[in-house]
DNA sequence: CCTAATAATTAGGTATGCCTAAATTTGCAG
DNA sequence: CTGCAAATTTAGGCATACCTAATTATTAGG
């Protein structure tokens, strides 16, 4: 009967699931095919096939499925997974703010955590943050509601233009990368100039008032969300 | 291959039996028999039987495990039951010191997050306490190279005397008892009055230097442990 | 010393979640 | 329209960690 550990009723890999469709549904609830959530979870496709079955087999469903075309959310899973992302934002922005653990340490301990804290443990740890609704990437936080207003921030990769941005967020899925990027001065809130897009599919940028620039490849750059200046 | 969940390598399951296994074997490490770990754990003696025989059968074992003559920790096993057990510990004080949870609610979460958080987690948290060196129950808080200090304090109900004692812990497994027991004054270092052992076979106490005399069951005196007053 | 109760072990199952290999299905190119 | 490649599903297994029922060991009383 094992499998559990949590303080709610689904498993961890249930959530994991659940998370990864709304991330590959985006916020319109796309239906999303085995195949990316394969690759999102690293596991094979029969293990998707598999749980998605089982998933959309359940009495209230958390997920809608038709074989071979793809899955999204029900309701419920859209709320479940809506608030595991709260709790791996808030334990990010707690681990940042409270416990003062380096950027790129936040979302391995989060991916981790967020499946076995209490109601409690988040409402505790919102309340110590006042709240906060945006997390240290610069990621929207879900409300208690389970509501997440997006910003319509683009990704630096998508960008032609030259011009000057604000940098709205940057992916927490590579350590290594969000190093540098913090090292860069890349972090949420910044100015950044785009003073060219080179030839090697790359971008050369710079920071607040420095003339310093840098150059940024087009992998990292789609690891960047940015805005308009105010 | 699933199951983990965990920062480090054992499963919570693992980590569970470890820990009984220590609490029951006392600072001595007695041999444990199976009957008592069945029922400290609540499953079924068979289920016992069968990961006493995998973990002592492991490459590098956490158990000695002889057939109808009970188990004991390896000097792994209790490394890393002592780890867990100051995971355990410092989670709860942090629950109690910096988030604010209410005594009685401490236990159950430090249980499940125990088995979860990383080394990094369980650092930061000892820095931010200043390294207390005992939980909100009174407990000794095991040192980061496993050491732990017994107090030599005895259970209230094995005192027959009458006298006046320093109250050194209280039991965390009952949320019930425990709120009581605060309610009561019944904190670790308060003062604790035996005024009588009472005909029904439990006390009759006071707390401080308050005259209001209250009763204590002999079975909520299994869960004091006291010492003389200094 | 023998027996009966108690404890422990073995045997045979279940559920979760994952894997590989062997079918299927789909959809696109020619 | 066909045929192939990519995506998906089915079939058959494995590991963890439980359970119940049946069997075997140990041990304390008489
Ligand atoms: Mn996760
Ligand atoms: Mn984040
Ligand atoms: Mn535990
Ligand atoms: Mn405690």
């Amino acid at each position: 009967m094992p499998a559990r550990g949590q303080a709610n009723g689904n498993t961890e890999s249930v959530d994991n699931y659940l998370k990864a469709i709304l991330s590959l549904g985006g916020p319109e609830g796309r239906r999303v095919i085995s195949k990316s959530l394969a690759e999102r979870l690293s596991v094979a496709p029969a293990s998707v096939t598999n749980m998605l079955q089982k998933l959309a087999a359940a009495p209230s469903p958390l997920v809608e499925y038709e074989r071979h075309r793809g899955v999204k959310l029900s309701a419920a899973g859209r709320r479940r997974a809506l608030e595991v992302v709260r709790h791996h934002r808030l334990i990010e922005t707690f681990l940042y703010e409270v416990l003062d653990y380096p950027i790129d340490e936040v979302h391995e301990e989060a991916e981790r955590l967020e499946h076995f804290i209490s109601e409690r443990f988040e409402e505790r740890i919102a309340a110590k943050l006042g709240h906060p609704k945006i997390d240290p990437h610069g990621h929207c936080i879900p409300t208690m509601e389970g509501h997440m207003q997006e910003h319509d921030s683009i990704r630096l990769a998508d960008v032609v233009d030259e011009g000057t941005f604000v940098i709205d967020s940057v992916s927490d899925r590579d350590a290594g990368t969000l190093r540098q990027l913090e090292a860069s001065g890349i972090t949420p809130g910044a100015r950044l100039r785009v003073r060219k897009h080179t030839a090697l599919d790359g971008y050369s940028v710079s920071i607040g008032r420095s003339s310093k620039a840098f150059d940024l490849s087009q992998e990292t750059a789609r690891d960047i969300r940015i805005l308009p200046v105010a």
